[in-house]
RNA sequence: GCCUGGGUAGCUUAGCGGUAAAGCGCGUCCUUGGUAAGGACGAGAGCCCGGGUUCAAAUCCCGGCCUAGGCUCCA
């Protein structure tokens, strides 16, 4: 917003990237000060960035404003492209369809979509539709910026319901709107945009889908047309390679060819079953965090997988969260499975009377829970009804919680650096609605503070994002292929010591409350099976691998020595491909199956009373010993590996 | 919950009104093979469930179940 000529003259600074500032007259546009820059960047100027937002070339510059110019080698262009692509499919079916209305579209992380409303549209379509916006590129449309009164616009989007509410909105904040305009076409639009639609690169429609009208529930459905754009086809096709790579890797496509779990029909949505196989890796996790947990003085409590109701009552879940349960009655009570296994903790702890002496308990369950998620929300082992938590919770002092948070997030980073997964973390302080004292989460937030500090860790802050019953420490990392993935969490819970009326006599014989900790390692098992399936693809670690090791007799004359070889391996999972098949079809087997290691037998080894290993990567050894890769196996296992390395240099 | 796809052999899929197909896997036989698919034959399908239209339905219509993706990254 742009003062009236007293003010013109005056001079404001934008900061550039470089951390300089540029002084330039108020008023000046993004493009102004591009030119300022140097004439080469401001011809170049396709757009810019205020505070990191994505703005119009025209858009006038503010004082203190980080600024930076988008020319077509930013990073940014792209998004700007696929804006303009998005408006080139808005174009198209308008030429095509019946008078749809408009709603929005903007681009996206990965293309862009449009959100029409009265439009009647399959993916049968989609060829035609590109054929439309190929001509519209083609054409070579210059994209116009106009300016337009709030009145005119009324008038222009007369027919345009949706356009029009948008306006009413954008009335109360100024006088003039903007309009992008590309031959007969235009639209209300903040831009940015490329500068014609010959600029628009390879579009691609990608699929239909249907959104609310502002992702409201209570508002109409609309079409949605998901698509990309590319600046040229082979960016495309890389980017459609990618998608099917990610496809190849996916847990439930992977999950079936293993034979690890199903999710079936009969059993209901939702409600994974596990596989011998699966089971097996689940067991191995299930292993490791019990002895993490022995190891850091956790004792192991089992509680059912439904309670009372009053239960649910006490803990608040019943008011906050009754209709995310289950719930049925029984005779004349009414019962819920557990969507958290914390109020049975806590339940154990209240059974007791508790001295300062005996804190921190730690509790600790691989507790099932249940969680009534929408439908459509379901997917996989990712989003389920049933799942399993390595929950843990604690019971200490507020004057122990340093201590117990190092320990907690010093076996965090153990688990993900087994894993090698790369993460961060995030301190999350007190929201606006809390329950505690002002003296409580000082002290807590303090400590949590302190532990990161004093261990050097590197950690945003997220301001008012802990949770209202105390504040937390919030782990992420990132997969094999780089997608980020919510992580492990510390939290502190003021509020369920105080609705169990949780208590310990202190050294001043006093009754005081205690403070919670609630921690998990991997949060749910289901997801974070479902995240190591993906960040392998499949192919495990030895520790983890359903099937470790497999014998491949070379001839059926080898078939005794094979398992008398397989015997010799007793305590790891091992089988001996005994098929009538030739070798080349075992190994193509072993390695469909993504077995780490595949021993190979024939007449010479047996002979030799050897044996020769074969890893994933092709690389073999002959004449080893049984001892001596034993021995390295159970290295292997013990140290939990991330790669077979028994013939790694 | 709502929108758009999908549900056919153990798995992956073709067929889309007229006798249910293919590849992988599985079984039997031939082959006894030295480093990522040797060959032949064979078994295996309530075509998700229920209703309807039709001489005839896996196929078209209606309802349900399950499943995939989507449901503000705001003009």
């Amino acid at each position: 917003m742009s003062e009236p000529d007293s003010e013109s003259r005056s001079e404001i600074a934008v900061v550039l990237p470089d951390g300089s500032e540029l002084a330039v007259e108020a008023g000046a546009t993004v493009e102004d000060c591009a030119y300022e820059i140097g004439p080469g960047l401001g011809s170049d100027t396709v757009a810019g960035k205020l505070d990191g937002e994505l703005v119009a070339k025209e858009e006038p510059v503010y004082d203190g404003a980080r600024l930076e110019i988008v020319t077509e080698d930013s990073e940014e262009y792209l998004r700007v492209m696929r804006h303009s692509a998005a408006h080139c499919l808005a174009q198209a079916v308008e030429r095509q369809f019946d008078d749809p209305k408009l709603a929005i579209g903007p681009p996206t992380d990965d293309g862009f979509y449009y959100d029409f409303d009265d439009l009647d549209v399959d993916e049968d379509d989609f060829a035609a539709l590109e054929a439309e916006i190929e001509e519209i590129v083609a054409a070579d449309y210059e994209i116009e910026r106009e300016e337009v009164s709030i009145e005119e616009a009324r008038d222009r989007l007369a027919d345009e319901p949706y356009k029009l509410e948008l306006l009413e909105e954008l009335a109360e904040e100024g006088e003039q709107v903007t309009f992008y305009g590309q031959g007969e076409w235009a639209d209300l639009c903040a831009g940015p945009h490329v500068e014609s639609t010959g600029e628009v690169g390879v579009v691609k429609l990608l699929e239909i889908a249907g959104a609310y009208w502002r992702g409201d529930e209570e508002n109409p459905m609309q079409t949605r047309i998901y698509g990309t754009a590319f600046e040229s086809e082979t960016d495309l096709e890389a980017f459609l390679t990618r998608m099917e790579e990610a496809e190849e890797r996916d847990h439930r496509k992977i999950g079936a060819e293993m034979d690890l779990f199903s999710i079936q029909d009969v059993t209901g949505p939702g409600l994974p079953l596990y596989h011998p196989a699966g089971k097996t890796v689940l067991r191995e996790l299930e292993r490791f965090v019990e002895e993490l947990n022995e190891d850091a003085g956790y004792d192991y409590v089992e509680t059912p997988h439904v309670f009372k109701t009053d239960l649910w009552h006490k803990s608040g879940h019943y008011e906050n969260y009754v209709d995310d349960m289950f719930v049925f009655d029984v005779d004349d009570d009414e019962f819920g499975l557990k969507p958290m296994n914390c109020p049975g903790h806590a339940a154990i702890f209240q059974d007791h009377s508790w001295s300062y002496r005996d804190l921190p308990i730690r509790y600790a369950e691989n507790g099932k829970v249940y969680r009534k998620e929408q439908r459509g929300e379901l997917s996989g082992l990712s989003r389920t009804w049933a799942f399993t938590i390595d929950d843990g919770h604690l019971f200490l002092t507020p004057e122990g919680i340093e201590r117990e948070v190092e320990a907690i997030m010093d076996v965090i980073i153990e688990v993900l650096e087994t894993f090698d997964l790369d993460y961060g973390m995030a301190l999350a302080t007190r929201p606006e609605k809390s329950v505690g004292g002002d003296e409580i989460w000082e002290r807590a937030e303090d400590q949590l503070e302190s532990v990161l500090e004093k261990r050097n860790y590197d950690y945003d802050v997220e301001e008012g994002d802990g949770a209202f019953y105390g504040p937390k420490i919030d782990f992420e990392f990132e997969d094999a292929i780089g997608r980020g993935w919510d992580g492990p969490t510390v939290q502190l819970d003021f509020n369920m010591p105080d609705r169990f009326d949780l208590s310990y006599v202190g050294e001043d014989n006093e009754e005081h409350e205690p403070v919670m900790i609630h921690r998990a390692l991997y949060g749910s098992y289901e997801r974070f099976f479902m995240m190591l399936i993906e960040h392998y693809e499949g192919r495990f670690p030895l520790w983890l691998a359903p099937e470790q090791v497999r014998v491949l007799p070379i001839s059926d004359d080898n078939l005794g020595y094979a398992h008398r070889v397989a015997n010799e391996f007793e305590g790891f999972r091992i089988e001996v491909d005994d098929r009538d098949a030739t070798l080349e079809r075992k190994i193509r087997a072993a390695h469909d199956d993504r077995v780490p290691y595949q021993i190979i037998v024939g007449d010479d080894e047996e002979d030799e009373g050897t044996i020769s290993v074969r890893d994933r990567f092709e690389d073999q050894e002959f004449d080893v010993g049984t001892g001596e890769f034993r021995e390295h196996l159970e290295a292997e296992r013990a140290e939990k590996r991330s790669e077979p390395d028994f013939l790694a240099d």
